[in-house]
Order: structure tokens, then C-alpha cells, then sequence
DNA sequence: CCCTTATGTCACTCATGAGTGACAAGAATC
DNA sequence: GATTCTTGTCACTCATGAGTGACATAAGGG
């Protein structure tokens, strides 16, 4: 509980502050536990500020989205060698990568997690950032490729659903230590996932990676 | 609203209301409107009868979550043929069923979701019930098959992440009409999305197909 | 130094939902 | 028919969170 007395008078660093309370919220309560007046508290800063700088709780939301990039970018997950992969490598990396951004943002997961309990406007603000995402990260993952068409389809309704899987159980993470036997909240758990999930990818790419031996490139990191 | 004038009193017949217009309210309301209120207004009960025969309303949720089989049985999940079909088609099937099965439970992805959002009685009882489920439906997909002991447990990752991922994107369904390019409010897109499962289904047993057919059993279903 | 404005504080209303106590009226029992 | 228990109704309290109006004071401009 911050001293309200000596602060000077500065309408910048207020806003400022409930943005940041605004975060520190989400991540220490969830969003379950957002409301205006735990932000007010959080911030050291009268309800009524909030009103004032911000309009309704929906645009806060608003304005915290605009502040901050929740969602890891296209360069983030692909990995900087991607040209010179083979399919299965890029693909096996983009899960290793993703993994490590989305669980390094938790607050990234709890906008997530209020995004399947039900949209709003923060939340809409992360949709809109990963619109388009995922096509461009499946852009990157195939480009100089030889993929038949239909195969390109099922290949990502396959990334998909693994990506969703992914969410999914970084979400239930939060609240719950296991999930159909996997140990979800630990360290080690995600890294046999990732190793894993680069069976995984050799056994979705295996002709893809065989066609890209095949025209005579590099195969392995 | 139901005319509370000339019901007859009758305690077994107004607990089994109460139950039923929770369910009712969690389908059409999701778990955000769930609450006491609404289910005495649903039922054309008053509140302090809920009190009085089911307690706080943790122990009604407990009670309507003994009521209903929410998730499917593994023998739903499982193809019949199972015994004499190859891995790939095994595993097929079972997320063709699965998809089958929670598509036509609403109120069980309504629970997911309540889930997914923060852990109460309710799905607790869920989640008790699919524990062990994930354990003996691997075992059904891979029994009588020889599978080396690593390549098991990439196998169950690949699986409980699909799996995951399945339940994600029907949570996301009640409210999002589109993921990553994918309509997962619509029938034909979840078509489309068995198909390629059974083309990742077959991806991911290759071997183990291929050791079935040496065994010289019979291979299609 | 005074006045205006922006910044911050305080004290409320309104709405909602959990939970409780007291009372009214059937239904069975004697 | 009077008594008693159960079922159902009504009228509240308590807590919480959104949202607003009125006031106080710091800061800067004239």
C-alpha cells in the first residue's frame, strides 16, 4: 500500500501506474480477480482516476492491450536458421520456441485463459495481434517447399491443433499440477514435450524432409 | 416462468427441478451466468429451498455433477473393430469418436471451460472422472501392438497435446467463430478436421502399421 | 498575489448476488 | 379436529463492485 500523501501531481506517471497495476493484477489474481478496485488499490490511486483517464473498466482493458505485446512475434518462433531447415527442423523448432515465449508471458496465458472464458476488449486486442499470425508463421515453416496442396491443408490443421494443444495446456497449467498423466505445472515436462513434439514433426514432414533431401539441401541444424 | 400457485408440495420432484435448471442455465447462460439466482428463477423456485436441500452452492454443483455422465466412456471413444484394426486406424477412429462424442455435449465443454477458467466442485467431478481415462484409452489404442517403451510416451504426448487441443478449440467454439483461419463453429470444418486427424493418426504409427502388417493381421477396418 | 484548471480525495448511490430468520400453509399423525 | 413436521414464501442483512457528484488542493498563468 503505497503512501498517497507525498506523490507531486503528475496525470502521465498515474496513468502509467494503473496500466502497470493493471498487469500486476491479471498476474497475481487472474483475471477471476480484475476488477477496478483491486486495480485502484493495486496502483495506490483513487477508483475515480480510472473513471476519469480511461472511461468504463472495458476501455482500460483497451488501453492495457495497447501497451503491451502479449503475443511473441513471427521472428520469435522461427527459428533465424529457418531457410537452411528441413521441414520437420523448422516446424520442430517453431513448438520449441513457442513454448519457451508463451510460457516465459504469464500474463499472456491468463489473457488467454479469460479469452476461452469469454472475449472482451483485451482480449480481442490479442486476437487481432495473432490475426494473420499463424498464417505467416505457416508461410514461414513451408516457403521453398514442395507441398501438395491438400497436404499444406491437413499439415495445418495438424500445427493448429498442436498449437491449440499447447495453449490449452499451458491455461489449465495455472490451476492444475497434471493433466491426463502429464505433469503440466514442471520444467521437465515441457522439455520432453519439446522433444516430443519433434517426433512429432518428422512424422508429419517425414516426405516432406525426404523431398528436400531429394533436391540436394542442407538436412540438419 | 412457471406459476408457483398450484404445484403440489413434493421435496423429490423440486430437488430434481433444481438440478435440471442448473444444467439449463449453465447451457444457455455459460458458467459466467451460473448463480444462484438464476437457477431458483430457472427452476420457478425460491432461493432458500436450494439452501435448504443442497446447502452452499459448491454442494450443488457437487450434486448436479453426480447426476450426469459428462464425459464419455472410453468404450464411446474406442471403435469396436478396435481389436483387429491397425494402430493408425485405431487412433483414428478414436479421435473421430471423441470429436463425435464432446460435440454433442455442449454442457460438458461448457464445464471444460468453467475449468479451464478456475477449478470448482463441479469440474472436479469432471476431472475425476476422466482420471485413469486417458491412462486406459492409450492402452485400448495401442494393446496387442508392439510399441518400443519411448516410442509410448511420444505417443501419449502427441495424443493428450491433440486431445488438448480438441478441447480447446471447442471451449473456443462458444464464442469465437474463427481460429487461425479454421471455422470451428461449423459442422463441416470439424469434418474436415477428423480427415486430417486420421492422415496425422497414420503420420504418427507409420511403424507401428508397418509391424502390424508384418504380424500379417488384417489391416482396414 | 489571485484565479483558473487539472489532479486527487471523499462520500455517496445503485445493482447484484450470497446467505439467513421468521412466517404461512399443506400433509400426515394422533 | 388439533398438533406437528415439512414444504414453500417473504423480507430482510451483508458484502462487493460499478459508477457518479461534490469538494479540496496543487500548479501554473495573468
Amino acid at each position: 500500500m503505497p503512501t498517497t500523501q507525498s506523490r507531486p501531481r503528475n496525470r502521465a506517471e498515474t496513468e502509467a501506474r494503473i496500466i502497470s497495476a493493471t498487469g500486476d493484477v491479471l498476474l497475481r489474481d487472474g483475471f477471476t480477480g480484475l476488477n477496478l478496485k483491486a486495480v485502484a488499490a493495486e496502483a495506490g490511486v483513487d477508483k475515480v482516476l480510472i473513471y476519469r483517464y480511461f472511461g468504463r473498466i472495458d476501455d482500460l482493458l483497451t488501453a492495457f492491450g495497447r501497451t503491451g505485446r502479449f503475443w511473441p512475434g513471427v521472428a520469435d518462433v522461427i527459428d533465424p536458421e529457418n531457410d537452411r531447415l528441413m521441414p520437420s527442423c523448422r516446424l520442430a523448432s517453431f513448438f520449441d520456441r513457442l513454448i519457451t515465449e508463451l510460457r516465459a508471458r504469464p500474463l499472456t496465458v491468463q489473457i488467454l485463459a479469460m479469452e476461452a472464458a469469454a472475449p472482451n476488449p483485451l482480449t480481442a486486442r490479442l486476437d487481432a495481434t495473432r490475426e494473420g499470425w499463424g498464417r505467416d508463421v505457416a508461410q514461414r515453416l513451408t516457403e521453398g517447399n514442395t507441398i501438395a496442396e491438400d497436404e499444406y491443408a491437413r499439415f495445418n490443421t495438424a500445427v493448429t491443433l498442436l498449437v491449440a494443444g499447447i495453449q490449452y495446456l499451458l491455461i489449465r497449467a495455472r490451476n492444475t499440477g497434471s493433466f491426463s498423466g502429464l505433469a503440466i505445472a514442471e520444467d521437465e515436462t515441457w522439455d520432453r514435450i519439446r522433444g516430443d513434439l519433434a517426433w512429432v514433426s518428422e512424422a508429419l514432414f517425414a516426405e516432406a524432409d525426404a523431398a528436400f533431401h531429394a533436391a540436394g539441401k542442407s538436412a540438419s541444424r
